[in-house]
DNA sequence: AATAATAAATGTAATTATTACATTTATTAT
DNA sequence: ATAATAAATGTAATAATTACATTTATTATT
């Protein structure tokens, strides 16, 4: 079963050739709404259009590789969570060429983000129900992306990534509130999040949005698991 | 924001090229396992090593046609359920060539599949205890793909599709059995599932493993609805 | 110094879902 | 008539979710 590398063979030749893209669904959270980071793409085509942030994909990088070197071109940040959507293949997806893209969405800390570099690459930060109208199927990846987080959000504790380091109730309530577009009942929703028992507690209180202040939680990865099993035998 | 389809531009010449393939992970149920179809290359590469059944994507198809077009090719199905998995990307995955797969399983109803056209394509049925290894990264791929079921089997009525349109209770709870690799209380696990309102009894008995015989039940597609939330607000 | 204003923090009872567990039933073969 | 076999069923205990309103800590104002 030995692969000889160098070796001429007729199965890779003469393959019908598509190009490879990898689109970035970057979120964003500023405390109040989720966010959204696209760009105004300043070359052709589509130029002046509103477009997510990609890339073709490399040589010598892999799909998420290639995410987060866009990534770290536009918000000037590593280390940060990003994860596979899914590919969009259709074929007159784009009218230039034929071209599959891998969506790879990506949760960060908008606080975080160098905004030089990101204003340097006309991106900006939309609020997810001002949302322009994005080139090719683009929106279609906004739309799927929030329906994987919603998915997640259920399951998993998924949004730390979307808030800093220190964080109170309140705050990740918000958070919640924004990805399932509903509101939360603070009772409820305190009892079940602390009986997950993955957020550590500070002694500190953050006083910038109430008087009596509310405590700075911070996120324990050691103690993330997921726990909902709908079927337990 | 009119693109110009003719026009040429720099924006897709000279991309590094990197070829898409589709490898599909193929499930089937005999009432006793859950089993996979794997074949014996028969050309070079890798020639008489276990593959998934993949091919490369072609310009006028998308992904999930590609993986339909495969799966008609070599079992003679049509209308099969095919999701897309993930993609494998990385760099060295195929040391032949750059060349990243989709991977893409698929839920079938074993008997249902033409014997003459899998075995003139050199394809077995493997219990997934007794599957040998696969080339490149296809022994991941199965592994993903058995998460994915496994997931998908605790948050919704997956698996119908690997069964006859007519089945029995005890035959899905041997099903769910096999996917969750664990033993399920009967009694619980008719409760949950009747619950939920999907299946539609029939008043035939199969006494194809009983005196007694089982009653066939029917999935009911309308009825098909995913229930369960963390939080409910 | 007292009061008003504000958001944070908290508890409980009712409902629903999950779990653990053993017997009866329908049928066929002997 | 009996034995054998797998299918079908119920209930009580526990755990999770839901609905719902008041008190607390603090700052700003008078």
């Amino acid at each position: 079963m030995e692969f000889a590398k160098n070796q001429q063979n007729s199965w890779y030749e003469n393959k019908e050739q598509v190009l490879v893209a990898v689109d970035c669904i970057i979120f964003g959270f500023d405390n109040e709404t989720l966010k959204l980071l696209v760009f105004k793409r300043e070359i052709q085509p589509l130029k002046g259009s509103w477009s997510l942030i990609g890339s073709f994909i490399r040589q010598n990088e892999n799909a998420n590789q290639a995410g987060l070197r866009i990534l770290k071109d536009i918000t000037g940040l590593e280390n940060i969570f990003m994860e596979e959507l899914k590919t969009y293949s259709a074929v007159d997806r784009d009218p230039g060429a034929r071209c599959i893209s891998i969506g790879q969405y990506a949760l960060i800390r908008i606080d975080e983000n160098n905004k030089e570099l990101v204003n340097k690459h006309g991106a900006f930060w939309f609020s997810l129900d001002e949302l322009p109208e994005l080139v090719l199927d683009h929106n279609q990846m906004v739309k799927d992306a929030l329906d994987r987080l919603r998915e997640k959000a259920r399951f998993s504790p998924v949004g730390f990534e979307l808030l800093p380091k220190y964080f109170t109730l309140p705050q990740i309530q918000t958070l919640y509130e924004q990805i399932f577009q509903k509101r939360l009942d603070s009772r409820n929703f305190r009892k079940k999040l602390l009986s997950l028992n993955f957020l550590k507690k500070t002694e500190i209180k953050d006083k910038s949005s109430s008087k009596k202040g509310a405590y700075l939680y911070e996120f324990d990865y050691e103690k993330e698991t997921d726990q909902s099993f709908i079927f337990k035998g």
